[in-house]
DNA sequence: TCAAAAAACTGATATAGAACATGTTTCTCA
DNA sequence: TGAGAAACATGTTCTATATCAGTTTTTTGA
């Protein structure tokens, strides 16, 4: 029985309640961690890219990942942003094919990683398991498609205002002035998130701050009005 | 026992082979029948709409179905279009939540309605079922963040392309002049699958088709030169 | 701690494609 | 079978936003 060092352990993952494998019993997920391997990335590491073979699954145990897709002209898009609990490169695990995207660490991070056998076998073995990733799936994939409504239907700025409700729902954390998006993202990130210019993404942001709807302290932004940013967001229903 | 016509039990169905219950045994897929309806759709009927509650997962037996979601403004998107074999409804009936999309017959449809709590039975009680679940899933999050990639990143021409190539893939039949699109879409509806204007659309379809990249034939589309097509659609490794 | 690089911001200009208008062809069903 | 309605097509105008070019601020690491 390998060693492992106890804060490695699954047990031991800030992350234990919120992954897939938050049904398992303790001694399964002792098992767990004698098949998986901890490795910590430091900010703009990837994990993996766009093209390569995949050989296991990632679970993120903290920090933010960003997914990526690179065109035929090496534009990147972001599809979306992992964080702790959250597994990645399972998509391609499932189909068998390439990776069709890449995971860059947005800040220092810890992932553990899963051998592609042991994953397939848990999934067959664990219901609950399974159940989890067809939710986390499920999930992913309604979220890809209101993206993919909102790229068509919204202009720049709605979809602006829906993404700063979208990281505050994820990454979201009271402050004294509002809700402050704990996360880490250059203008052009943000701008690939809602498949715009930076220039752009950075000219609305300023109009979101003349207008009083957010704040800026360092780099980080700060929700101040959270309604009326809602509004502008022009949400469905 | 309830009494099944034999054209409407699963083992009698055209998809049998394709969908997530490939791999069931006969006495298994007696059983499926047992807990099913089948049911017939005009074009144009739709089968659920954005907004309701699920009660269970319908499986396509033949026919083409557009899946669209309405944004605030009632501006409509086509996000996929699922043909005889896939299983629809499945994402809000594994999140439990309402529909956020509609899903709408592209021609006379036969669909089977499968009991929610029987499906999900089934799905932990047969690993394969999960696994394909799984499959699919992540397959058609696959497409989704293609596209989202290629509404970030392409131009309408490049999408137009792309579109006719991905409709072959999933449609194409051969005929002498090239490769049907065997699927019947107005240019209204195609316009909606890439994200653009119906009037820009058709402006390239007329120029694809002056520079002989593709005919019609009455309503229908056929790729002439499907190599050319390819280099003009940009498409990524 | 300071120079160089990266990121953030601002303004000016160009353009892809949306929106509008209008005519033509193709369905549909009474 | 023919009238009305969709769908298709094309020309014109207009605008949101990309792109380019430049300045300022922040970050980095030597």
């Amino acid at each position: 029985m390998r060693k492992i060092k106890e804060a490695d352990k699954c047990q031991s993952c800030p992350s234990k309640g919120k992954g897939i494998f938050c049904e398992l019993e303790n001694n399964d997920l002792d098992d767990l961690s004698q098949h998986k391997v901890t490795n910590t990335y430091k900010k703009g590491q990837t994990l993996f890219v766009q093209g390569n073979h995949p050989f296991g699954l990632y679970c993120i145990n903290s920090g933010n990942i960003k997914v990526t897709k690179t065109g035929a002209d090496g534009k990147e898009t972001i599809v979306r942003v992992a964080q702790g609990g959250d597994v990645l490169g399972h998509r391609s695990l499932f189909t068998n094919d390439f990776y069709t995207a890449t995971a860059t660490a947005l800040e220092d991070t810890k992932v553990c990683f899963i051998d592609k056998k042991y994953i397939l076998k848990l999934i067959e073995d664990k219901p609950s398991v399974s159940l989890h990733v067809i939710n986390k799936l499920s999930r992913d994939m309604g979220a890809a498609e209101n993206k993919l409504t909102s790229l068509h239907q919204k202009n720049v700025r709605e979809r602006l205002a829906e993404l700063l409700l979208l990281l505050e729902q994820t990454h979201g954390e009271d402050v004294e002035e509002g809700r402050k998006l704990n996360i880490k993202l250059t203008r052009e990130e943000m701008a690939t998130m809602i498949g715009t210019a930076n220039e752009t993404l950075i000219r609305f942001i300023s109009e979101f701050k003349d207008e009083g709807l957010i704040e800026q302290k360092g780099k980080t932004i700060i929700l101040t009005n959270k309604e009326k940013l809602a509004d502008w967001a022009n949400l469905a229903y």
